[in-house]
DNA sequence: CAATCCTGATTTTTT
DNA sequence: ATCAGGATTG
């Protein structure tokens, strides 16, 4: 693709250096190229690399962007996050706004606890709920308000107590000098508002921005951004309103819409070839598009030629269109045009996945779930990253009050939150008051403990003292491991056996994590890890190298390219969801889901929906999505149950399956039974232990008569689910 | 006061 | 099905 050359306007975008540009860049259309290139052109007019700033939504994005400028021009350009960002201009300027140098990034957990703390405070008899606080606390920062910029007038009665509220949250996040995700940006923001020197100290660092995404900022990101090139103006916003899908999150689409309000000299390219996509796929992609109002309106083309139409299905229950999916994939796969990699299964809701995944397990289609829950919000990792967050800061609560009873020592709720409020009373951090605690020091507010509670203390005070110097001497890994060494944390992963293995692993990926980031950093600090890790999403943890196929999200499918994509759910109240309903609004947000989801896809695309779904704890019917209905029927085929008997069967899954009932109303297997063949079953009941060649040990939990003969209700340890199996074909084992 | 067991709610999307 | 919060027990 590099070689082919640009089209007029793309030479255009990339030529235009200096002053305001904005690339309105349909899906497809070469971006990263134009966006890279134009960076290169930048630093050959003999601009300085540490002049130009590039900024993202996900580190993915960010570090393709930034190896790519590498490899053409031996420089490493600043190309990040908008949170990294922050979180780098925080690191050295935070003291300005009252806060401690070192602090911590609190996660969404993190955050509610803190948050029903100061519920609690305010009214421990009320039950408020600390998701809507926080969800408020969210979109004022997103708009750069704070606490006593709130005005009374916009809420309701029953959020009257928010001022209040968001108040106490901010003060008690200072106090343990901690931030969270949306303070990255806010205090940011704040910086710059109320510091104007700070902001020029900013300005003048660099005098080229690039922001990727644009009708993806929010309010803060906008303020930041404009004050950063408010002197120079060298300007260039990369977006397509039409793929505008995070307002919930504040986004708001009008930044790109009006950007030449913004800036009445801009220069506007737009990008409408798209290299991407076949004819039928990219053709009803911009039909379903134009459904949408006050769209600008712009016209996407391709010369790739019109491909196959795009494959409508519609199965019975979520079951049969994951056994859909997993047959198109097989038959893609042993038809050798397409490798597992190139495709990928997007779904509107993460719940989705878990049919898939049923049906790729039985099927063995490798598979790898784009971010899901990350490697680093694992139980037994979170618990080593607080021991690491109280060795490093000290103040920080949720890291202490996590790490203090591991392993247990009789430290519960209770005394914890007497150390903390003993702490914050006396004016200590939680650490310093505890040592003086347990050396009998005098203090303002002394708190009771038992002997038993003493010695606990100072067993955990020990060990931060411990880790603390080999911190001081040791390499980051050393230090990281010797926590999990040190602080008996492997001790106490056997009490649950089932897991250990499992927990153990994860925690020698850490070791090895901590490892590989001492060796590429610049300056490797346990802080700079830290930071490092709480911004790191689960999307970022892809591994290209293996060849599986790709579940996710929507949303998470942004910005990502493959030969086959199946959206899959296309019903109404599903996608578009439910809670868009009622907001014409929010429904369009849906279609450009949708549009976003659809032109992810070069050769193939398969929209699946299904007739009757477990959704939301009950079975219920379902209606087709209207988007089906949006695209024009010329460049959709339908494809009927019937295909069954004709496919090819998917991979590894040669052995018996239901047959298929020559009319068009057939039914389908039942796929929650589980096929395989020999055993020796007569010698196995309910209780037994038992092995299976796939899902390794379980448990028979019931023994009965099903439609095939004798049935097994068996339940997996490995992945703790129960699967029902047909006695005479199940290749069980007794233990 | 801590630990364990049990129950009841719970799924939109995420840097 | 999983998880947080509550009640109970030790």
């Amino acid at each position: 693709m590099s070689n082919v050359p640009m089209n007029p306007e793309q030479q255009d975008a990339v030529n235009t250096i200096y002053g305001p540009l904005l690339v309105l860049a349909g899906a497809g259309s070469g971006k990263t190229r134009v966006v890279t290139q134009r960076i290169v052109n930048i630093l050959e007019q003999g601009v300085h690399p540490s002049e130009i700033l590039g900024l993202t939504f996900t580190n993915k994005a960010a570090g393709e962007m930034k190896e790519r400028v590498r490899q053409m021009t031996h420089h490493n350009v600043l190309i990040c996050t908008f949170h990294s960002l922050g979180a780098r201009i925080l690191r050295e300027s935070i003291q300005a706004l009252g806060y401690q140098p070192g602090f911590t990034i609190y996660d969404e957990q993190d955050v509610e606890k803190i948050m029903k703390l100061c519920l609690s405070e305010i009214n421990p008899s009320l039950k408020l709920d600390s998701k809507q606080f926080l969800g408020m606390v969210s979109n004022a920062k997103n708009n750069l308000l704070a606490p006593d910029e709130i005005d009374p007038k916009t809420l309701e009665s029953d959020q009257l107590l928010f001022p209040e509220v968001y108040k106490r949250y901010q003060a008690k996040m200072m106090e343990y000098n901690a931030v969270d995700f949306d303070d990255l940006l806010y205090l940011t923001g704040r910086l710059f508002k109320l510091h104007p020197e700070m902001l020029e100290h900013y300005q003048k660092r660099w005098s080229f921005l690039l922001i990727d995404e644009y009708q993806d900022t929010n309010g803060v990101q906008y303020s930041i951004v404009n004050n950063l090139v408010s002197k120079h103006h060298n300007l260039c916003v990369v977006g397509d309103p039409d793929q505008s899908i995070y307002s919930w999150r504040g986004a708001n689409v009008r930044n790109i819409l009006d950007f030449e309000l913004d800036y009445p000299k801009a220069k506007v390219v737009r990008l409408e070839q798209n290299y991407r996509s076949r004819g039928n796929i990219l053709d009803a992609s911009n039909h379903l598009i134009k459904y949408n109002s006050g769209r600008l309106e712009k016209n996407l083309w391709s010369d790739r030629g019109p491909g196959e139409k795009i494959k409508h299905y519609t199965a019975d229950t979520e079951k049969s269109e994951a056994q859909f999916v997993a047959e198109k994939i097989a038959f893609h796969y042993d038809k050798g045009d397409v490798p597992l990699k190139e495709m990928a299964i997007f779904y509107r809701t993460n719940a989705q996945s878990r049919a898939l995944e049923d049906r790729f397990l039985i099927h063995h289609i490798p598979y790898v779930i784009v971010g899901g829950v990350s490697f680093y919000q694992r139980k037994e990792v979170k618990d080593i990253l607080a021991f690491l967050r109280v060795v490093h800061s000290g103040v920080d609560f949720v890291s202490f009050s996590r790490t203090i009873n591991i392993p247990k020592r009789g430290i519960g709720d209770t005394t914890i939150e007497k150390i903390r409020l003993g702490a914050s009373e006396s004016g200590f951090s939680l650490v310093a008051y505890c040592e003086s605690l347990v050396q009998g020091k005098p203090l303002s507010y002394p708190i009771k403990l038992s002997a038993k509670q003493k010695e606990a203390l100072l067993s955990y005070l020990s060990i931060l003292h411990e880790l603390r110097e080999i911190g001081k001497s040791c390499s980051l890994k050393e230090l990281v491991k010797n926590t999990i060494e040190r602080t008996g944390y492997l001790q106490y992963l056997k009490e649950d056996p089932e897991s250990e293995q499992e927990r153990k692993e994860n925690l020698n990926g850490l070791v090895s994590k901590a490892m590989e980031w001492e060796l590429s950093a610049e300056n490797p600090t346990l802080e700079g890890f830290l930071e490092e890790l709480s911004l790191k999403s689960s999307l970022d943890e892809a591994d290209q190298s293996k060849d599986r196929v790709s579940l996710m999200t929507v949303h998470n499918g942004k910005g990502l390219e493959f030969d086959v994509v199946f959206l899959v759910g296309m019903e109404e109240d599903l996608f578009p969801h439910a809670n868009s309903r009622d907001s014409e609004i929010a429904q369009e947000e849906e279609r450009r889901l949708c549009y976003v989801g659809m032109t992810r896809a070069r050769e193939y695309l398969y929209l699946c929906d299904v007739r009757q779904r477990f959704l939301w704890g009950t079975t219920r019917l379902q209606r087709p999505s209207r988007f089906l209905k949006e695209i024009p029927s010329q460049h959709i085929e339908k494809i009927r149950p019937s295909f069954y008997a004709k496919s090819p069967q998917p991979m590894g899954y040669r052995e018996e399956v239901s047959h298929v009932d020559e009319d068009d109303d057939v039914e389908e297997p039942f796929s929650d039974e589980i096929h395989a063949e020999t055993a020796d079953i007569d010698r196995l009941a309910a209780g037994d232990t038992v092995f299976h060649q796939d899902f390794g040990i379980g448990v028979i939990k019931q023994a009965y008569q099903g439609s095939s003969g004798l049935m097994f209700k068996v339940f997996f340890t490995k992945d703790s689910r129960e699967r029902t199996l047909v006695a005479k074909l199940a290749r069980l084992k007794k233990l």
